[in-house]
DNA sequence: AGCATAGCTGACCAACTAGTCAAGAAATTG
DNA sequence: CAATTTCTTGACTAGTTGGTCAGCTATGCT
């Protein structure tokens, strides 16, 4: 490894550090609640070495919360307008799956923003999750039009994915413990996945 | 009015008051987030007096959640295990998107303590929700060996219906950003409910 | 009225928190 | 090697927080 590398590699782990810990002190306290403090002890750094990275507590909140970001963004173009209802929706769903088992702290992030009144992402929700919305929204709509699925509300079905997806990260706790304390297994997920996407697509009736 | 009654009705009022806004801020900012004297500005009093009645913190916080669960409690008693697939679920989901529109705060609290790990809960997610739940999954079990519904995993039918009734509450604020900005009407919250309702019932062949 | 009790409150304190800073360690460059 | 830049950190500060307490007011009782 070169001295340059040597450098670069030191910020990049100590910024990955940070951040990763970070998410998820920000997931269990919220943004008041979780101190910097706590995040330099989770990650194994002195409190100032944070100051180094982010000036300030919101500047590291902000950048854990424009990661999460990121993700959904991924997920949210896996909603191929131009496949069928069964298909567009099955991966739709799959892939929201997916992130709640491999980001849960970064949904529980989301989710305390949201409940909070998105005091920070109150932008992204007005323009980016708003417009993509609205095309999703037109999308199912055309489904319903052309016969493909029931006439039902395309904004409802919309929060139902999202609800029930997120669940899975957001009450991972209840739904460890009502698993007998266990976490869930390779096959538990799968068998949620599929449960949580045969119900809706027979509810919507396109099945 | 007696004089008894004054004495106690300023008690019952100061209570009320205390624990109606505790109630609010611990939504918005979760327990640590919370502060004695946010809560005692909201309610208009002096942070003395609420330590007049509780004790500490903590002691308000128990008594906010212990206030959350009762009224779950109540909607867990509408799901009639002696009706129809479609006429207990129907009701029970309409009880439960009731108190998401009633008591949003309430359900905010929870879902921040459930997603912080239910340090408080632990206790409540362990006997009497496990119970309360192992009791519907037999019932729905009963419904799925009589033919009365699809042979769906009754636990992640219990999930959807959770977190899709509760996501009106805890995500509000999302919901309200996707509606323009504006609080649903009672048109919508109508609509919302027959959308959930049908497309569940429906999902698992109970219609 | 006069005493007793319940309810209320301003002022205070010890503990904690975000953020600063100066001094130094480590890496990079010429 | 020496100069320079990047990174690290212990110690500090100003402001905030939960909780206390002595004294106050209002209510209830006889």
């Amino acid at each position: 490894m070169s001295h340059a590398q040597k450098r670069n590699s030191a910020r990049t782990e100590s910024l990955g550090v940070i951040l990763l810990h970070g998410e998820k002190i920000f997931a269990e306290f919220g943004f008041k609640g979780a101190t910097m403090q706590a995040i330099a002890d989770a990650a194994g750094l002195p409190k100032a070495n944070l100051h180094y990275y982010f000036p300030t507590k919101m500047a590291l909140y902000r950048e854990v919360i424009e990661r999460i970001f990121t993700i959904w963004l991924e997920a949210a173009d896996s909603f191929d307008t131009s496949a069928s209802p069964r298909e567009a929706l099955s991966r739709y769903i799959r892939k929201k799956m997916e992130i709640s088992r491999a980001h849960p702290c970064g949904s529980k992030v989301w989710a305390n923003e949201v409940i909070q009144g998105a005091p920070i992402i109150q932008d992204y929700l007005q323009t980016t999750l708003n417009e993509w919305t609205d095309t999703r929204i037109a999308v199912i709509n055309r489904w319903i039009s052309e016969g493909l699925i029931d006439g039902i509300d395309p904004r409802h079905l919309l929060y139902m994915i999202w609800a029930t997806t997120q669940h899975y990260a957001d009450f991972q706790h209840q739904v460890v413990t009502l698993n007998g304390g266990n976490r869930l297994e390779d096959s538990q997920w799968e068998a949620a996945t599929k449960s949580v996407t045969e119900i809706i697509l027979k509810g919507i009736g396109a099945l």
